[in-house]
RNA sequence: GCCCGCUUGGCGGAAUCGGUAGACGCAAGGGACUUAAAAUCCCUCGACCUUUGGUUGUGCCGGUUCGACUCCGGCAGCGGGCACCA
């Protein structure tokens, strides 16, 4: 974007108007003033209602872009409302500092992860800083520094002493080339991102956390996290993925081993026709064992990698293994047992019954491998012998046919005889299972906070001693070489078991950086402690946070750890609250384009330019492929800085632009169209209070006895503006509160203030503006409030207050329908009667013309809002 | 593939409980001011027609209702998540 340039702009001053607004000058001024006084250090003081707000805290990944500041603008309107309302405001920030990003920025520009990381921080912060945001900088933390990890050690300890950590085998992306673990992200179609070479699937044993111990409760208090959106609760329920059914073993014609199965759908079990078990599930391992053919088709599952969603999307494959399963409710009857790619051995048992006619997925694999498809449950009122299915399975309700036993029963009353009658023969039994699964935490990398645990072959696993913590990761570390540069440091790993004293080796594996961002929420209260996690007092003051805002592609991971780890940590004597927020607002993500070069890199929106309609290199003019729009994400490179904008508008301008428009909670599109009106938004308000029409009553002034009658509707609007503005904001609507405000500015603007009192209507027009603005453009904000001769700050002010009896209008107009259709609009007094309504609609000529002289059959009225005529 | 969303003028969106579709802006066009431009101000702005009025219109198909952007059923397109990106 190339600002036109010109008198107006923000960009240029001609130095000659007292009326130029300098956006840069005004914003540093106050940013200094609020630093100055500490206006928005937080301390706890019990004789006041206390707010917590919280946005996501950022992985410093080198610039803040408008997704970022987005989320921010958001938090600060509702820490600055919430303060002008008297609540005790705490709204820190801080750094989600550890990740594979640094790592990657290491091997590539042979930087360390922590120089990385830091510099990344500092510049951030800085653009932060710009924005005007009120923070309470005190509290900073960023996670990457020993101050904090130090207490996810002990936290760590403490779930390992509690029993919510354990050790288990676990499924890892490698990487056969580099030696190296992938992230599902590094695997691209089965093949490693650098090497290119096919990826295997490898079992490690890693440290995992017990959040299955909570599964029902994270489930059943989602149902009073009414603050949340729906649909986040929906997701967590449905990633919970609590279902009852059936766990039974099938029996096996000339072998001793058995099949255990789990399925939801027991009341199909007369219409199997195969049995399937996890390419990585113990049987299928027996049977490799001697047979080439089964080793090279599990490799190929395997060469997936450990993405579910790879899983399921790739074609489904079976291999028949020739075992025939015997069927648990006729012995005569057997059904082929396959290794088949997806299944997974992380649900239910690892392995499952097909029923091909019930199932969309065992339908598919059936038609593709010649099973037989039998119809077991007919919707009523069919025919059962006419019933077929063909591609499409039939998962609807129905009567039971061809089940012995349960035929005739609906699919309900048959699932709770077919568990009957297994548990009666003693082969399994109803059971309730989860699809979540425990939460692995070890990750084979360096730029993280290293487990604290000590391997000694005498003494086993062996916690590192708490007089020992930190551990803390060491800085000499080389990338030259692949795999985790802890596991080959020369020293670090070596140490005395604290047990036994005798040799003994350090984990090298670090945890998720999801651990991190699962407490750091309540770190925030008491961000200095060294001594433990959390000053419970100050924990307890503070938490849970009122009001979280942040991305909805966190709707379940880090939402469902964090609500994990505070149930964990209250357990553990940390804390006293279950769930670590109240509110919740996820904010739609900021999406732009993504160019690629013909080499198919990746290329920022600034490196492109459109020539001829068609999109080119700026430096070479050769052809760029425009992708999809996505969201904002460096690894994309389809990010948009701030630098430019807040050099050229300030950052006010920008606050306004993302909170108007768009609704918080839905996906932007980033175009530039738009900030020029957001600024010339800005320079109204500037003109239309620093250079009044008429002298404004002085500061303070009682209201006068005499108001015009345009002063009186100004009155009103000013206040149905306060009344709405804070309901908009309350429910983060923020583009209406936006539009509100500008519907204010015009009518203020109209007032040419020669009435009757008018000079202090527009007073309290201004003033009242002036607050509203306040905490989306704090600067202006303040600029505005001392020209009008105010000594305190705005940002020390309390937010104005609504009078009830100028919210309500006296007079309504009322639309008048005749069939549904509209014919007429009435203005009627408030509340008007029924009859006065439907008389005032029926003389109506337009309305009597639309009747055509035909009789009212019926008359519906709404008060205030419609009649509709039924002829 | 599975789970969760979203879809309204040229564009972003509004319509809060089923009751006047298009608030508030952006862009565009026309005009005023100006030597000229910028800035500012005024007017027009869903489509169509026989224009003091009428028809039609909220992704598509169908349903419920006096009345549907809103509720129900089906479909399409787009986006997010799928456990090692954060």
């Amino acid at each position: 974007m190339s600002p036109a340039p010109g008198m107006g702009h923000p960009g240029r001053d001609e130095g000659c108007l007292m009326s130029r607004y300098n956006s840069k000058e005004t914003e540093a001024k106050w940013q200094a003033i609020w630093d100055q006084r500490g206006s928005f250090i937080a301390t706890e003081d019990p004789g006041r209602p206390k707010y917590y707000v919280l946005e996501m805290f950022p992985y410093p990944s080198g610039r803040l872009h408008v997704g970022h500041a987005r989320n921010y603008a958001i938090g600060d309107m509702v820490a600055r409302y919430k303060r002008a309302r008297g609540f005790n405001v705490l709204h820190p920030m801080g750094w989600d500092a550890f990740g594979l990003p640094a790592e990657n920025a290491a091997i590539a520009n042979k930087v360390h992860p922590a120089d990385w990381t830091y510099q990344n921080i500092a510049t951030m912060r800085d653009q932060l800083k710009t924005l005007g945001l009120a923070y309470d900088w005190t509290r900073e933390i960023a996670t990457c520094a020993p101050e904090y990890y130090r207490h996810e050690q002990k936290i760590f300890l403490d779930f390992l002493k509690a029993g919510l950590a354990y050790r288990k085998e676990s499924w890892v992306n490698w990487d056969p080339v580099e030696n190296t673990v992938l992230a599902n992200e590094q695997v691209i179609d089965g093949r490693g991102w650098r090497s290119g070479a096919p990826v295997e699937k490898r079992k490690l044993n890693q440290w995992v956390l017990k959040i299955t111990h909570y599964a029902d409760e994270l489930l059943d208090a989602l149902t009073k996290l009414d603050r949340w959106p729906d649909k986040v609760r929906t997701m967590q329920e449905k990633w919970i993925g609590k279902s009852s059914g059936l766990r039974f073993t099938f029996d096996l014609m000339d072998d001793a081993d058995k099949i255990e199965v789990f399925t939801t759908r027991p009341d199909t079990l007369f219409g199997a026709s195969f049995v399937a078990v996890s390419p990585n599930h113990p049987l299928a391992a027996r049977l490799a064992a001697g047979n080439p053919d089964l080793t090279a088709f599990i490799s190929e599952c395997n060469s997936i990698g450990t993405s579910e969603a790879a899983i399921e999307t790739a074609e489904k494959l079976g291999f028949d293994t020739g075992l025939k399963a015997i069927h648990p409710f006729d012995e005569t009857r057997t059904l082929p047992v396959y290794v088949a790619n997806f299944v997974l051995m992380e649900y239910g048992t690892g392995a499952i019954f097909g029923c091909p006619a019930h199932d969309q997925r065992d339908l598919d694999f059936a038609n593709k491998y010649r099973l037989p498809v039998l119809p077991v449950v007919v919707p009523e009122g069919t025919d059962p012998a006419s019933f077929k299915v063909g591609t499409e399975a039939y998962t609807g309700p129905g009567v039971l046919r061809n089940s012995g036993f349960l035929d005739g029963l609906d699919v309900e009353s048959a699932k709770r005889e077919a568990i009957g009658r297994i548990e009666a023969t003693g082969k399994g039994e109803g059971t309730t299972i989860y699809r979540l699964r425990d939460w692995g935490v070890s990750r084979q990398r360096y730029w993280g906070c290293p487990i604290p645990v000590i391997h000694c072959d005498a003494c086993g696993i062996v916690p590192v001693p708490e007089q020992d913590l930190p551990v803390e990761l060491p800085t000499d570390v080389s990338f030259d070489q692949p795999g985790n540069p802890l596991d080959h440091h020369p020293t670090w790993k070596h140490v005395a078991c604290p047990t036994c004293s005798g040799e003994a080796r350090r984990e090298t594996d670090t945890f998720d950086t999801f651990f991190e961002s699962s407490w750091y929420f309540a770190r925030f209260c008491s961000p200095h402690e060294t001594t433990t996690a959390f000053d419970r007092s100050a924990a307890d003051y503070w938490l849970p946070v009122d009001q979280y805002i942040g991305g909805v592609e966190h709707a379940v991971l880090h939402l469902l750890y964090s609500r994990f780890f505070t149930r964990a940590l209250k357990d553990c004597g940390y804390l006293s609250v279950a769930e670590p927020f109240e509110g919740l607002m996820t904010q739609g993500m900021v999406t732009h384009a993504t160019y690629k070069d013909a080499q198919g890199q990746w290329l920022y929106p600034e490196e492109v330019e459109q020539r001829d309609g068609v999109p080119v290199r700026i430096d070479g003019g050769e052809p760029v492929e425009i992708g999809r729009l996505e969201k904002m994400s460096k690894s994309k490179k389809n990010v948009v800085g701030l630098e430019h904008i807040i050099d050229t508008y300030g950052a006010d301008t920008m606050r306004l632009l993302l909170l108007s428009d768009s609704p918080p909670e839905r996906d932007l599109e980033w175009t530039e169209s738009g900030i020029d009106g957001a600024w010339r938004y800005v320079a109204r308000v500037w003109r239309l209070i620093t250079e009044p029409a008429v002298e404004l009553a002085p500061a303070g002034s009682p209201q006068p006895a005499e108001i015009s009658d345009k002063g009186q509707a100004a009155r009103r609007i000013v206040h149905k503006t306060i009344d709405g503005f804070g309901d908009d904001v309350e429910k983060f609507r923020f583009n209406k509160a936006v539009a509100r405000v500008r519907e204010l500015t015009n009518a203020l603007a109209e007032l040419d203030g020669k009435g009757a009192g008018e000079g202090w209507v527009l007073r309290e027009g201004y003033e009242t503006l002036v607050k509203l603005i306040g905490p989306m453009m704090p600067h202006l904000g303040e600029e505005l409030w001392q020209g009008l001769g105010h000594a305190e700050l705005l940002t020390e002010s309390p937010w104005p207050e609504a009078d009830p009896a100028l919210v309500v209008d006296e007079s309504v107009v009322v639309a008048v329908q005749v069939n549904g259709k509209l014919r007429a609009q009435l203005p009627l007094p408030r509340d008007a009667a029924k009859e006065i309504a439907e008389e005032a609609a029926l003389n109506d000529a337009n309305v009597q013309r639309a009747m055509e002289g035909k009789p009212v059959r019926k008359l519906i009225y709404v008060p205030n809002r419609i009649v509709n005529v039924v002829i």
